[in-house]
RNA sequence: UGCCCAAUAGUAUAAUGGUAGUACAACUGAUUUUGGUUCAGUUAGUCUAGGUUCGAACCCUGGUUGGGCAACCA
């Protein structure tokens, strides 16, 4: 195979695979999630990693909940998470269920007790926590350990019949309580749960912990490659013993180094503390790094495509700056997002020399980055426009390319004009911007030969429509919220929601209705928020545009 | 003071015993009716000490640093 591109560690092992014609050169991996919580980008690169395994290798990709403790989960969160996949742009070949096997997972229990692997035990939670050791002093068996087969395999069934209230009971696995990895210190196969469940609804009231029934999950499902985080690794031996003590299909475990990601948090915990404590609005706040709140701020599924192939795949911990997420977004919308022209912070504009109550219908691109320019949209031209009241300034420093006493700039898609005059009132605050315009300057027709320096965005007061727009900043002031003194939420950034209730854009806008993602001119991306109305526009900013002066600005 | 994993520019990620490369970020400049985009360029890196070798980011040993492991969570 001659790639241009090289290889991650995880493609290596698959050619490799392949190449000795392991399992025939059959590749399936699958996504795993518990569906206690929404999906965040760090599960995006796990999805990208998984499915994009399978496509790349010809293969497949089950999606396969984890369903294995119904205290904590629940049915609106396997929509929720089947919507991303799907939204991410990815098919599963088959949609499964842990749950679906708790037969069969029962039977392997017989086997192991019947093979004198495994053992119930009566002892406490506590109990057995302190038993195990710590991991420079061995565990001690419990004397439940020594149990007879017989009385193992009657107890256990009687577990499974519901004999035994929550915690009385439990299965656990006969391996080494001396070993230096803790987690083949007999660890608990079953746990007593007298719970429903939302899929076998009240059959089970013993359920398997992960490590029982993920890695044979895999095993029945003959899944060549099961790609886990790196918290995983010391359970791999465990993954392994079960697979050769069961005699089942020999998946392998692989571990990749997590996503983690500057000014967010990335736990499913501290997400659920965000949300139920209120800092933000939903699961989906366009602050949120969950795939429903990327989604909702405007992010497309193939940007953060393109940013799941350039993080990479190590086994290295990362924190991967923001920026690029950032630089993911407007590289695709740059392509595809339709330019409007929209005041965020209006202040008022006179155009002297140009005649009362006179009106010009002009016409502007849709999109100058699309190859055929993806069409046009009439903008209309007045007296009094809106104008950015950042693009003025009383005292402007050098190189200012804007509106000042004397200096020249070009309306957008329309005429230059000069500034003459401006006035204040009482408070001393500018109230009015007076220019003149060149009438030989009219956009796409200019014979002045005038250059400016300084194109700015307008809107004619007597035609603007109104929107509400929310600018969205980064949720923490922080890189590294969660490994910062105290609590993470001590560093939420005050700032991360602007709403602005009443903003004018050009009229072509209010008719908007879609999820078309749209260029606000000089301000960045903005895409219609699900709260929008016909007679109440929302708009969301995905992400501003790149800002150099604003970086000139800040350096003064 | 046990076991496991990792360590390459600011952040990520390649180079698999033979020229340390790419992306983002930063900085210059050119172009531009978006201070956007695009284009050209610059800055900047192998944790450390030994060893093996003609040659080491890569192999070996010790150390250092970071992370993980003792949930009836996954």
């Amino acid at each position: 195979m001659t790639e241009e591109k090289s290889l991650n560690f995880l493609e290596e092992i698959i050619e490799q695979d392949i190449e000795n014609n392991k399992h025939g050169g059959r590749v399936l991996t699958r996504f795993p999630p518990e569906p206690n919580g929404y999906l965040h980008i760090g599960h995006a690169k796990s999805i990208c990693l998984n499915f994009g395994l399978g496509q790349k290798y010809k293969g497949k990709t089950n999606l396969r909940f984890d369903d294995t403790n119904p205290s904590t989960e629940e049915v609106e969160y396997i929509d929720s998470i089947k919507t991303d996949v799907r939204w991410l742009g990815f098919q599963w070949d088959q949609e499964l269920y842990a749950s679906d096997y708790f037969e069969q997972l029962y039977s392997f229990a017989v086997t192991l007790i019947k093979k004198n692997l495994a053992y119930v035990d009566d002892s406490t939670a506590e109990e057995i926590a302190l038993a195990k050791g710590t991991p420079t002093e061995p565990g001690v068996p419990t004397h439940y350990r020594a149990r007879s087969i017989e009385e193992n395999l009657k107890l256990f069934e009687e577990m499974r019949a519901g004999k035994y209230p929550d915690g009385a009971k439990v299965l656990r696995a006969k391996i080494d309580l001396s070993s230096p990895n803790m987690h083949m210190r007999d660890p608990l196969l079953y746990r007593i749960k007298h719970v429903h469940h939302h899929r076998t609804n009240n059959n089970w009231c013993i359920y398997p912990m992960y490590d029982f029934a993920h890695g044979q999950s895999d095993a029945i499902e003959k899944i060549t490659h099961s790609i886990c985080t790196l918290e995983f690794i010391p359970h791999r031996a465990l993954y392994e013993w079960f697979i050769e003590k069961l005699d089942l299909f020999p998946s392998k475990q692989y571990e990749f180094a997590r996503l983690n990601m500057t000014y967010t948090v990335m736990s499913k915990r501290k997400l659920l503390q965000l949300v139920n404590e209120r800092h933000v609005n939903s699961w989906d706040d366009p602050r949120m790094p969950t795939i429903s709140g990327l989604r909702r701020r405007g992010y497309t599924p193939q940007s953060i495509r393109n940013f799941c192939e350039r993080i990479g795949v190590a086994k290295r911990e990362n924190n991967i700056d923001v920026g690029l997420l950032e630089f993911c977004i407007r590289e695709d919308l740059n392509l595809s997002a339709w330019r409007r022209m929209v005041v965020l912070d209006p202040i008022k504009l006179i155009i002297t020399n140009y005649p009362e109550g006179k009106e010009e219908l002009l016409q502007s691109e849709n999109n100058p980055e699309a190859q055929n320019g993806d069409g046009f949209r009439n903008i209309p031209f007045s007296k009094t426009l809106w104008i950015e009241r950042e693009d003025f300034m009383e005292n402007p420093p050098k190189k200012f390319f804007r509106l000042g006493l004397n200096l020249m700039v070009r309306l957008k898609s329309a005429y230059i004009i000069k500034c003459e005059n401006f006035v204040k009132d009482e408070a001393g605050n500018i109230r009015e911007i007076h220019c003149t315009y060149i009438p030989e300057s009219k956009s796409g027709n200019d014979t002045s030969g005038i250059h400016v320096k300084g194109t700015i965005h307008w809107v004619s007061i007597a035609h603007a429509k109104t929107a509400e727009i929310r600018l969205y900043d980064r949720l923490f002031q922080v890189e590294n919220p969660a490994n910062e003194e105290g609590d993470f939420k001590d560093y939420i950034n005050p700032n991360s929601l602007q709403i602005i209730s009443k903003a004018y854009i050009e009229p072509d806008l209010a008719t908007t209705n879609n999820n078309r993602p749209y260029q606000f001119i000089r301000k960045g991306y903005f895409v219609l928020d699900t709260d929008s109305k016909p007679g109440h526009l929302i708009f969301n900013r995905t992400v501003t545009l790149k800002d150099t002066w604003a970086k000139v600005i800040e350096k003064k």
